[in-house]
DNA sequence: GAGGTAACTTCATATTTAGAAGTAAGTCAA
DNA sequence: TTGACTTACTTCTAAATATGAAGTTACCTC
């Protein structure tokens, strides 16, 4: 099976990986995040080649993650920008930094988040809305829908 | 610049993408996050191919996010589990299932979560821990560290 | 001793990526 | 009014990486 099978799995995880979980996706996401929306910033930034971003913007677009506008018509000139969607990214990208800053970080934190609304520098985790207490791997449980389970129980069974 | 590159970036996301951030990658997590620990059972449950899977177990039991152990001496046996480093990424995972399934899922949620603290099942979100509200793009602001936003400063005026 | 299983490895082919170079439509400065 | 510069790309080729099939090792069970 190859990557690009993953969109049309019953799984929300392999379809969201499938869209954007690649490497430099993920980088124009942060530069997204950082508030950059120009085609040359993402290059400069990223580091990756202009033909690969280029692949990349249009399947986002494509996608509606984010989109694509003009800033002027004269020259014509073009920027992109975060959709609901794409700003739904948002606790992934956290997650990922908060993980990075904690295991592969030295000690050091390159970037840090405020919160607007109490104006704290936030170290940001995951809650349950429930009863709101802080939630880690040990603290939760999967269940799976039948369907689900079925399709994995015979993928199980496979040669 | 090459996606393996990123491992040396001064930014913690860049860091924890080049260990974490590919489709293959995520797809283990989520195996291992449902419980299960064999080759096999990654190989059937993710539709990788054989190479691929060998090589992103290596990689991680390298870098700490797994580790390999017996479980038979005879016929030799192991498997994967993953450590406190890899337990750590759950709210990645997570972070990406909850945008999966309000964004790609057609209403339908293949895998639910629940709390074993409260027993309930739980949509977890990020949450400030400065103040106890949820967090969502719009209420963070970065703030990058001097030595950071001089280097990019410095990727702005390359060629 | 035939068949099966877990956990891989090897190999040939196919696809994707990286890096360099090129292009179009304009602006700006002398 | 020409030549340099900018943004936002596209094209090309070589190199790296992924895929799928087949093979391997070391056992176990019937």
């Amino acid at each position: 099976m190859s990557r690009a099978d993953l969109s049309s799995q019953t799984c929300t995880i392999a379809r969201a990986v499938a869209l954007v979980g690649d490497e430099w996706t993920f980088m124009i996401l942060r530069e997204m995040f950082l508030g950059h929306r120009r085609f040359d910033d993402f290059l400069r930034q990223t580091g990756m080649s202009s033909h690969l971003l280029s692949q990349r913007l249009k399947k986002l677009v494509a996608e509606g993650v984010i989109c694509r506008e003009a800033y002027s018509e004269r020259p014509p000139r073009h920027e992109y920008r975060l959709t609901a969607m794409g700003r739904g990214l948002w606790p992934v990208v956290i997650a990922m930094k908060q993980w990075g800053d904690r295991w592969l970080g030295g000690g050091e934190t390159p970037v840090e988040i405020v919160h607007k609304g109490c104006g704290r520098v936030s170290q940001p985790r995951m809650t349950c809305p429930e009863c709101g207490e802080p939630m880690a791997a040990h603290d939760a449980a999967p269940r799976l829908s039948e369907t689900f389970d079925k399709e994995r129980q015979a993928a199980r069974r496979q040669p």
